[in-house]
DNA sequence: GTCTATAGTAAGATAGAC
DNA sequence: GTCTATCTTACTATAGAC
């Protein structure tokens, strides 16, 4: 790679891990442009050359972010299915679970996005997000009555893992964050296993 | 009442209103005081006479508004206690039913309230407001083990009445908002009661 | 590509007359 | 209590030299 690239290179990442600091300091909107741009070492005119701005500089973390995430939550769901899980209830709790992991492995980041402070309508896309993701995951669930699980299902599922993983990044050491994880993952089981198939099935076997 | 004071209520009333309107159509931070006082036929004087700024006109309708969504919460308990219902776990539904009710007769509020556009800090406020809502309602609940509902347990349900309340606001008529507010209570509810509980309870009878 | 210097903008808040 | 006029401030974004 030429050498003008790589310096170019080398003050996009700077930006980034200067904003990435700034950001999980005080917060988004009492982030300043200057503030990142004295940390990276680097100048507002290079700042406004490699993004947007404030909010592009944001969103390129997330981006990030949420990669690493979906990696981590989507290699979990498929480590489950290699090891012979079928359960849809448990893939997807596995995948949750790594999602959570993931928050807690990079705290200052999921603090940072869960919070809700970002610029404006970014909350928007986070739901979405989730809501998306929940949706993907869950395709294979199916409510007490067989049909796909509806809008409500979904939100619920999604603003549940949202919930903790904003809360996770808030236990004191990863010893409590694992129990907190375990906790969150035991609740979305219980909101996806419709207790009435238990009971069926238990009515089954005891018949 | 001496007139003098009757208009300064006045002043106050139309400011709250136009605040109202103001902030209900473009949220928040695209909000301008000076929007608000022309709305309200006011000046920005007498907005800084009433209030302390553009943040505590929010938090003025705010408070109302989490006043009223208790009350309801609250009325709707204890009505179900007077019918003689008892189960903790059917009274805290009855409570969260009012409050998803209510946030769809106020769904310009409630929508701003719970949309995450508000002064820097108030999510906080409103998840402290919503856990402690659920640890109240929630005290005699207990878990399978027969213990207080932990931290992740009181964060979860006061999450899922929070996103509820807020996408309540975003259905189309009256039916479809009760028909989700059903679904969201029975996931309330199927959280709060666990499976193992139902498992023994019918093992008992069928034994 | 990077930097310095500066422009532009908008909004929240205040002062002081009435 | 209410109003008008103004101020201050801070930030994003741009222009143009190197």
């Amino acid at each position: 790679m030429p050498v003008i690239q790589r310096r170019a290179q080398d003050t996009r990442s700077a930006l980034l891990h200067a904003a990435r600091q700034v950001f999980a300091d005080v917060g988004y909107s009492d982030a300043s442009v200057a503030e990142v741009v004295s940390r990276a070492g680097s100048s507002v005119g290079s700042m406004y050359h490699h993004f947007g701005g404030k909010a592009d500089l944001y969103t390129a973390l997330y981006d990030g972010f949420q990669t690493r995430q979906d990696a981590r939550a989507d290699g979990a769901v498929r480590e489950a299915m290699t090891e012979g899980e079928w359960d849809p209830v448990r893939l997807m709790a596995a995948g949750s679970r790594a999602f959570l992991q993931g928050a807690w492995a990079e705290r200052d980041l999921a603090r940072l996005f869960l919070t809700g402070d970002g610029p404006p309508g970014f909350d928007q896309v986070l739901r979405d997000g989730f809501t998306g993701w929940a949706q993907r995951s869950g395709a294979s669930l199916r409510t007490v009555e067989g049909r796909p699980l509806n809008h409500a299902h979904l939100l619920v599922i999604g603003s549940v893992i949202a919930a903790g993983a904003r809360e996770v990044t808030n236990q004191p050491d990863s010893l409590a964050a694992a129990a907190f994880t375990e906790d969150v993952v035991g609740m979305l089981d219980r909101l996806c296993r419709p207790g009435a198939d238990r009971e069926r099935d238990l009515a089954e076997q005891s018949s």
